[in-house]
DNA sequence: CTAAGTGCTATAGCCGCTATAGGAGCAAGT
DNA sequence: ACTTGCTCCTATAGCGGCTATAGCACTTAG
């Protein structure tokens, strides 16, 4: 089983090559062995491990929640109650931005509606930038 | 009229002080003059500034297109055309995260009410994480 | 044998602040 | 007058999570 250099794992991990060094760099990725040319070569797990890392990324875990999270998979014995802790905080903060950028979508709704489009004098848009109070959701 | 500090501007606006004097450096905020023992003195229209500034940005409106916001308040008789723009440009964003967010939101749910909550090794959350395939949108 | 492609390291930059260090000045109490 | 504590000043570094650049070494295909 030939090794994979680190451009074969980019590929197949979906992960881009400065950022696969940036994990090792950060201990998030086992540091590899390396070729007689000092190349870095991995096998088939790398890319297990970073597709892992990639797709919790795209769940917005942040590297800490991951390093947790890679941790535990070591010890696949143990009670997963922290895997859903952090989960739920995920969760809970995605809901949570979830429920500003709603509020936000409604406000910028709201300036673009009651613009005439006109003149920057009488510009709806502005004038709501300018003075907080026109906002209906005092939530910001 | 006394002149304001950058504390008192600060409390009245809602922006903090390292931060006012961040957005002086950027160039989003005019130098104001100096006392003689080089503390910056504002007029009241700094506050209004930086409310401004400080509502733009709570709506997500990234610096550049605050600066171009604050370049049209000086020209009110010009069309508001392209603060319309800037707004829309914004609302579509939001609107992509949103809808971003929300698909998000329902991968953590699945994988939070499918996981047993025993043991690591068949934790439906860590499963999941491993193996984009669980995911039943394909959004991301 | 050459040229393109891939790999390596080290370092700086992105955004929008925030924190820290090290100093000067001002206001109020003793 | 003195001290204490607050605000102010500058300059610089750090945050997260990469991404870009420079300058070199090596490999692979034609």
């Amino acid at each position: 089983m030939p090794a994979l250099s680190i451009g074969q794992v980019a590929e197949s991990s979906g992960v881009k090559v400065p950022t696969i060094r940036y994990y090792e760099r950060i201990g998030l990725l086992a540091v590899p062995a390396r070729s007689a040319s000092n190349r870095r070569e991995y096998g088939p797990d790398a890319i297990q491990r970073l597709r892992f890392i990639r797709h919790a990324r795209e769940l917005g875990f942040d590297i800490e929640a991951i390093r947790t999270l890679i941790e535990m998979q070591h010890h696949p014995a143990q009670s997963c109650e922290q895997a859903d802790e952090i989960a739920s905080a995920q969760l809970a903060t995605v809901e949570d931005r979830i429920q500003r950028l709603t509020a936000l979508k409604g406000e910028l709704e709201r300036m673009l509606t009651c613009c005439r489009h006109e003149r920057v004098r009488n510009c709806r848009v502005i004038e709501t930038l300018a003075d907080h109070d026109k906002c209906l959701h005092e939530a910001h």
